[in-house]
DNA sequence: AAATATTTTTAGATTGGTCTAAAATTTTAT
DNA sequence: ATAAAATTTTAGACCAATCTAAAAATATTT
């Protein structure tokens, strides 16, 4: 049986806190997120993990599965298809088109999606640049930048490194850096050219020269 | 407070039935409309009485308040745009549209639906040949008679249909009419009360009355 | 390790929309 | 005009989604 729209932005808003944090996900955030009391999430992850859509014990933090992911990007595409058509062709201002398009994402008509997604020429960036996936979930892969090329204010994730000898691995290690984490440049200091970066989501750390060219990372 | 998906179905329902049919609209009318049970109509006919969105006295026929009328034609005007735009810029075909355009309708976002108005051009009429009222909620007028009230020797283009449903434009599809279609009347068989009509410029074929008193056409 | 604070879950109530079954009213037929 | 039939309304229940307040579990502090 079909999702209610509620489900829908549940699971939608699973997806947004996975991918804008890095840390585990708890019913607080999904209250935060969606307005709501904690203990209506826990009502509805019942709900969502009774129909498989995410894994949950209870007291434990919470993921996606693989269906659950699938219907959240399926509506991450349909939304972020019609923002750029209500900016596009519409002529609608980027910053007023989103709470419409969080209405347009759950009308449900399969051939719609595909035929909203051509007449727009299957963009894959929707005009606030938050990329758009495929039909089948696929989101458009970015290039990977060194971190030292990155300017304040932007976001990278740790994706791979140049060297890998084991006293940098080590040094990583330290930091608590790994493959994925997010890193967010706070700062340059030219004087001694290092890097102020905010780590996960915790306090940032000056990063030399060095270290932020061994980084490459997907910009965020 | 705004007016939920279903009270606003409940107030087109109401409207289609006045507009379709002349006589009284009565429970068990909006209950086969809607799919539902006659006990929830009269759940809701309260709900929208209380509302003032209906003038409802129990066991009475129903007719729509100034304020419901209102609501009623504006999602007409936004189920009719949608629908154009489906048809003209998606490629559907007209008669699949119906039930996207049944969840589009509900979209609010007050600016929206003159920009998309805009960007069709302002039409008049949707695929299906209905007329689309303006944002104050008036039709636009024209002149249109019965295939079955023409005469032998006339002509007419078909401007719109009585009931819409699936089956019935399977049959116009297979007819190869639609919109704009030109017939004229070769013949009136009494017999049986069909009639023989040219379709477009090809070769005629015999229409049952039933199909000449469902499509509107204005003569030509 | 115990005490405290925070987070999460449960229990129970509420609202909107629906249903079934029975009662009330109106319409139709005899 | 009365009986029978059909329609409409009421009464009482259910489901989805939410809430408040209290209980349970986890995390943090000392």
């Amino acid at each position: 049986m079909p999702l209610t729209q509620t489900e829908e932005n549940y699971l939608k808003a699973i997806f947004t806190i996975a991918d804008r944090d890095d840390l585990p996900i708890r019913t607080n955030d999904i209250a935060k997120l969606l307005s709501t009391k904690a203990s209506s999430v826990t009502d509805m992850l019942k709900k969502l993990a009774e129909k498989d859509l995410i894994l949950y014990e209870r007291y434990k933090p919470i993921t996606l599965s693989e269906s659950g992911t699938e219907v959240a990007t399926h509506l991450i595409r349909k939304h972020r298809l019609w923002e750029t058509f209500l900016v596009e062709n519409l002529g609608f201002n980027w910053s007023e088109v989103h709470h419409i398009a969080e209405q347009l994402e759950h009308i449900r008509a399969p051939e719609l999606v595909q035929r909203l997604a051509d007449y727009l020429d299957n963009p894959l960036y929707d005009p606030h640049g938050d990329p758009i996936p495929d039909a089948s979930g696929h989101f458009p892969q970015r290039e990977q930048v060194l971190l030292g090329t990155l300017k304040p204010g932007e976001c990278g994730r740790l994706c791979s490194v140049v060297e890998d000898d084991a006293s940098f691995l080590e040094v990583l290690n330290m930091l608590e850096i790994k493959i994925g984490t997010l890193l967010e440049i706070e700062g340059i200091i030219s004087f001694d050219d290092t890097m102020q970066v905010r780590i996960g989501h915790k306090q940032s750390k000056i990063l030399s020269n060095k270290i932020c060219n061994n980084l490459f990372v997907i910009q965020a």
